[in-house]
DNA sequence: CATACCGGGGTCTGCCATATTC
DNA sequence: GAATATGGCAGACCCCGGTATG
């Protein structure tokens, strides 16, 4: 089917043809010139061309379609020196999936290996990607927005291995569709790193006497997508300096990790400890006791996803807005909104003359429909 | 009926370093 | 020994609504 355009495209574009070769010759010579040049005061060696000339045929062929050459000679290098390749063939490809010229020039500029699939390849990877998504167009979206997430691996056994893992921990075509768009990379990690992960995870739960560890791990994973692509070093250390920075005993930190505090195990260490001491010394400065802090980070550990600086400017426009600390403690979901949204919130609250001492912060913890049609009612009548 | 409680959902790559392969 | 394949890293929230409850 769409392999025999491909075929042909290949073969009309790379003729190795007699110019070309002779301009070949002529930019091995330089590079090797430019090369011995570089390196002449270490390199006393052969005048054989060291590095390959980049394949002429195949830039022009880049060039035409739009693709940001330099761009990709900065990433990859090799490709552009190799004797075949499919750009034309994946081009028609992507075409054909719904891509437009601009997204395709994207997609090889960002990650040229692309062009070194076969249709075959491509055809088979799709299809596997297409059993996780309804359309060409969720897949081609992903592309243009991650093309190394599904070029980066040649290897569709592991993909289709892959699914079968993912699938096997009993996470259900909506939790796989979910992952694959979120976290795409997920499926081109080897499926051993996959499952060292897990199996990492597992035996966290067992360690903290939890007694279903695969339950653990699945939970884990589809509360936070991108825990797959990150280190086991990296969610490690931040299990523990949790455990150590909030004294928590075992069970404490196994009800925390499958529960909200999944959400903040992939942050780099140095960001979560960072934020967590940032957290402390704010926290203390209001007045707040150790407990305080380690309640508010059990109930609400998105709190250490927060940066130092939102959530600093976060917590002064509450407090200015007459909002105190103690209510922020016990209903510390306000502080998911925006500065911006929590900002005005309160100025139009304020304008209807809205205690908060009197009716509590929960009004400020509520979807865009609902705070309006509530405002819509204070207005109406103001007292109550 | 209004609100409080609670959980879910969207979204997140592009680069560098090292290992492996050809 | 090059090109490829794979692992790892830094980056840094916000919003919605079903439903129990009173």
């Amino acid at each position: 089917m769409a392999a025999v355009p491909g075929v042909r495209a290949l073969l009309s574009f790379h003729q190795p043809g007699v110019l070309l070769h002779s301009f070949c010759l002529t930019r091995a010579l330089l590079t090797s010139i430019c090369y011995h040049r570089r390196l002449c005061s270490t390199t006393t060696k052969s005048n054989e061309p060291q590095v390959n000339p980049e394949n002429k045929s195949l830039l022009e062929n880049l060039n035409l379609m739009g693709v940001d050459v330099k761009m990709a000679r900065q990433r990859q290098p090799g490709v552009l020196r190799k004797v075949i390749t499919n750009e034309q063939g994946l081009a028609r490809f992507l075409q054909g999936k719904g891509a437009s010229r601009k997204v395709i020039a994207g997609i090889i500029s960002r990650y040229p290996r692309a062009i070194t699939r076969s249709i075959d390849h491509l055809e088979q990877r799709w299809e596997m990607w297409r059993n996780i998504f309804q359309t060409d167009a969720e897949i081609v979206s992903i592309l243009d927005r991650s093309p190394e997430s599904f070029f980066r691996s040649s290897d569709n056994g592991n993909l289709e291995k892959n699914i079968a893992f993912l699938t096997s921990l009993g996470l259900l075509t909506k939790d796989l569709h979910r992952l694959l768009t979120t976290a795409p990379r997920t499926f081109s990690n080897s499926t051993e790193l996959n499952k060292q992960m897990v199996e990492f995870l597992e035996d966290i739960c067992l360690e903290l006497g939890g007694n279903n560890p695969e339950q653990f791990a699945k939970t884990v994973i589809s509360r936070n997508l991108y825990i797959l692509i990150r280190s086991t070093k990296r969610v490690k250390k931040n299990i523990d300096n949790l455990k150590a920075s909030l004294k928590l005993s075992d069970s404490e930190l196994l009800a925390l990790l499958q529960g909200p505090g999944a959400e903040i195990l992939d942050l780099s260490n140095e960001y979560l400890k960072n934020n967590f001491n940032t957290l402390q010394k704010k926290m203390a400065s209001l007045g707040c006791h150790e407990a305080d802090i380690k309640n508010l980070i059990i109930s609400y550990p998105m709190v250490l996803y927060i940066g130092p600086d939102t959530l600093s400017t976060k917590l002064d426009c509450l407090l200015k807005g007459g909002i105190t600390m103690k209510q922020i403690l016990e209903k510390p979901k306000v502080l998911d909104y925006s500065t911006q949204n929590i900002m005005g919130r309160i100025e139009e609250l304020q304008k209807v003359g809205y205690d908060f001492q009197k009716n509590g912060i929960n009004i400020l913890d509520s979807s865009r429909k609902r705070f309006a049609a509530k405002i819509v009612k204070l207005v109406a009548m103001p007292d109550d």
